[in-house]
DNA sequence: ACAATATACGGAGACACTCTCCGTTTGGCA
DNA sequence: TGCCAAACGGAGAGTGTCTCCGTATATTGT
């Protein structure tokens, strides 16, 4: 690739984590091109669709999402503070910006979704913490981690599109997990 | 109001009810004056919102909520049934058309929507369900309706989303239920 | 029945966003 | 240095939202 394009490629995605962070998944494209000080023509030659720019945004999520999964795992203790330390931790992962909720946990089973690879790794991390509690004979027969995913995913896009606060999604929270755990 | 007016505005209320079962929440507002064939200035001036044009589409559904709890509450038994036929009717009532469980969720707690009113008829209605089984002591404490409606509508908007069925609705319905039930 | 008047209508058009096309510019190699 | 493939940029087509205002019509009073 040609220094130039390379260089534009960096602006275009540091631009788009601003503009998406601030106005959230909605924000228009342009808006992302002129902030990048380029051209609407490169920013579509680069980034194809929407899509494709958020998985290039979300490169670095994913190693943020792997170190949150092993903090949360080092925790000892009491299964029900295991599962609700990673439903908060993951509440605030998928919640970077406005109507990442609902976007990551749609894509999530979405073959066709150009980020679904990217969720996949929240459905391994929830995996990991699926596999603890089993080892531990916490969890009720038949839970599975994509259900924790879809259930806490639900979760999230309500606290998103109503602007709830943390006080008010623990109790949520709360039930998912007294309804998972034997 | 003028006859005009009257029978335009109904026109309108059909043809946004067909189009919206169609294409989902964010059907052209323009296609809904052309379907009703009246300028888009005859739209604007009857419902200044998309929103407001929702809250007059859903006069009769809130008639449907309050019938459908009442079917529900007849049924004697388990309370874990009682509460399962309650949330699944309730994704039934809010999942209408696409777009539909978020929108109403969120809703239901802003006080600046103009289908707020609407959708704290599902509240109410949920509430009666509550008090049915707060009475049979089958409820934990601090449970409260607008947290079932929460969890619930959190369920339907991610089944909407990603297009899932009944039975995999299902066993995240239960989750819930078990979480909430004593 | 017939103005007079208030009310409502329609659709052109301003504005915003998405995405494409193509003439122009530029980085990198021989 | 000179060439040209690669990349750029922005005008503009397509689509949707919403407003404005000249035109049409329902209603009311006589």
């Amino acid at each position: 690739m040609r220094a130039d394009a390379q260089r534009n490629r960096e602006r275009l995605i540091e631009a788009a984590r601003e503009v998406f962070r601030e106005q959230g998944y909605d924000a228009s494209l342009d808006e992302v091109a002129k902030r990048a000080g380029v051209g609407a023509g490169t920013l579509y030659r680069h980034f194809p669709s929407r899509d494709v720019l958020m998985d290039a945004i979300m490169q670095s999520w994913v190693d943020r999402v792997n170190d949150s999964a092993d903090k949360v795992l080092v925790h000892e203790g009491d299964p029900r503070d295991l599962l609700l330390a990673w439903f908060e931790t993951y509440v605030g992962l998928i919640s970077l910006h406005k109507g990442g909720p609902a976007k990551i946990t749609s894509a999530m089973g979405d073959k066709n979704s150009p980020i679904m690879t990217k969720c996949q790794t929240l459905a391994a991390a929830t995996q990991r913490v699926v596999d603890r509690l089993e080892e531990e004979h916490a969890l009720r027969e038949q839970i599975e981690a994509v259900q924790m995913c879809r259930l806490v995913g639900g979760v999230a896009a309500v606290a998103d599109n109503s602007n709830l606060d943390q006080a008010a999604i623990r109790p949520l929270l709360e039930v998912i997990a007294d309804g998972m755990l034997v």
